[in-house]
DNA sequence: AATATTGTTCTTTAATACTGAACATCTATA
DNA sequence: TATAGATGTTCAGTATTAAAGAACAATATT
């Protein structure tokens, strides 16, 4: 009997919350039962306790539905346990400054790239908001630095899934995409070569906990005319001087 | 009957994960169960679901449960649709260097200030993270800025409620604290004279809604001895100058 | 005005979450 | 080193209750 020791409804109610997107931000019942194959009525009731708690709002105009602050306070817990965010910000800061650049650091979780933080050189103030989105692997800087230091298997597992296009230049292909990880494995640095977005390119470091393990990646990023091959290596170079520090010590 | 039409088994999984907090960020099974008055069973159920849906993790040294990181995920569509954030980063770094004070950005949630962000001078580059932290509205700048304008009903909820000491300046007394907010209509802003913490002096002014009703708060605050009264008075100009593009249009 | 389509309410039943005890691990203390 | 007291986990039975499905109310659309 392979009896599953978890709550079954709550499982559920999860999936409700994950329903919600930056694209589709706020939801109807309806929208959320077909989406999940649930009954409207269950749905209903769900979103009833978590507007209860806080988790979830009622739009009065609408009727519907869309995620509230409370989350807020418990990433807030979560930002302050990981204290990721506190310990590399300086660094951030250091390498935008130093290369005039965009500096991303994201962490590895659920074999996707977790964004945690971006910050802009004074010269480049833009304020996108980038806490918490996510992107592949296999078609990013800071995905490709860390996926060339996983665990072989799991690393496998990736290369031989499905390996979505996003541009002409995106490394569909498992062997190229195993060549260009032995690469970055050689030269300790990824290169994204607009295989995400068309016309951005991007150099990312990876960042290795206290048991060797990759933990995080911190990138610069930026218009593919401004990172040609040798402003790459020294923005490497950069990167990797300023996370020396916090190499093997988290 | 008074039937609720609440998942009951999902408003206690919440309150689960609403056990941690900065102070306690890692949480054992036990813990738990005797903070809820809960089974140990039933917490490591929750925890176990919890953990597979990816909002909890297990800390193999410890056996001890923290927050996941799926969450930043949720927090990110929360900012996303909230949309403040980006929307005030710009004029929060307009006032942090105006005032070379460290400058703050909240909102009213559950009777409560939720901070959403933290700007630094240049002047004072410190990193503390505070997004999704929270105090009471009666004995800081930005809350008593929002309490001063909120509906009365509410906000004599409030004030009859119980006003917590922190220092020796905090009002206590709801004639004082009357008074005071009474003067905030007059005024304007907020004047927090290390009500909350020691030393601390803060300036505030509300933001309010499209229809008029309160929705933020923006402060500047530091050391008292730089926050004498006709600094304050220049930095809630500053700070209202600021913010007037946002005012009855969000 | 008529007709979909939405969110909500309600009851019944089948599912399942919680209890409570037993088990397995680990960690202080004698 | 042995023992007692923690801890987290597992398990089966029962009492709870979550979900289904239909009916209702309130909008939106035609």
């Amino acid at each position: 009997m392979d009896q599953e020791y978890s709550v079954k409804s709550l499982a559920r109610a999860m999936k409700v919350l994950e329903c919600f997107s930056v694209q589709q931000p706020e939801l109807g019942v309806t929208e959320i039962a077909k989406k999940l194959g649930m009954q409207k009525s269950t749905i209903c009731n769900i979103l009833s306790t978590f507007q209860k708690c806080g988790y979830v709002v009622q739009n009065m105009q609408t009727n519907k539905y869309h995620l509230g602050t409370k989350i807020l306070h418990l990433s807030y817990i979560v930002n302050h346990h990981l204290g990721l965010r506190d310990i590399f910000l300086p660094h951030l800061h250091k390498i935008a400054e130093a290369t005039h650049e965009v500096c991303y650091f994201g962490i590895l979780h659920n074999n996707e790239v977790l964004y945690i933080e971006a910050v802009y050189p004074s010269t480049n103030q833009q304020t996108r908001n980038i806490l918490g989105e996510r992107a592949p692997l296999y078609c990013t800087g800071l995905g490709k630095a860390m996926l060339a230091f996983m665990p072989q298997e799991k690393a496998e597992e990736i290369i031989n899934g499905e390996l979505k296009s996003f541009t002409n230049f995106t490394l569909c292909d498992p062997a190229l995409l195993r060549s260009d990880l032995e690469e970055i494995r050689m030269t300790g640095y990824a290169v994204d070569n607009m295989e995400h977005e068309f016309g951005v390119r991007c150099v990312a470091v990876p960042v290795f906990g206290a048991s060797g393990e990759v933990t995080a990646a911190v990138s610069v990023s930026g218009p593919s005319p401004r990172f040609d091959h040798t402003t790459m290596v020294k923005h490497a170079e950069t990167i990797a001087n300023a996370l020396q520090p916090l190499q093997r010590c988290l």
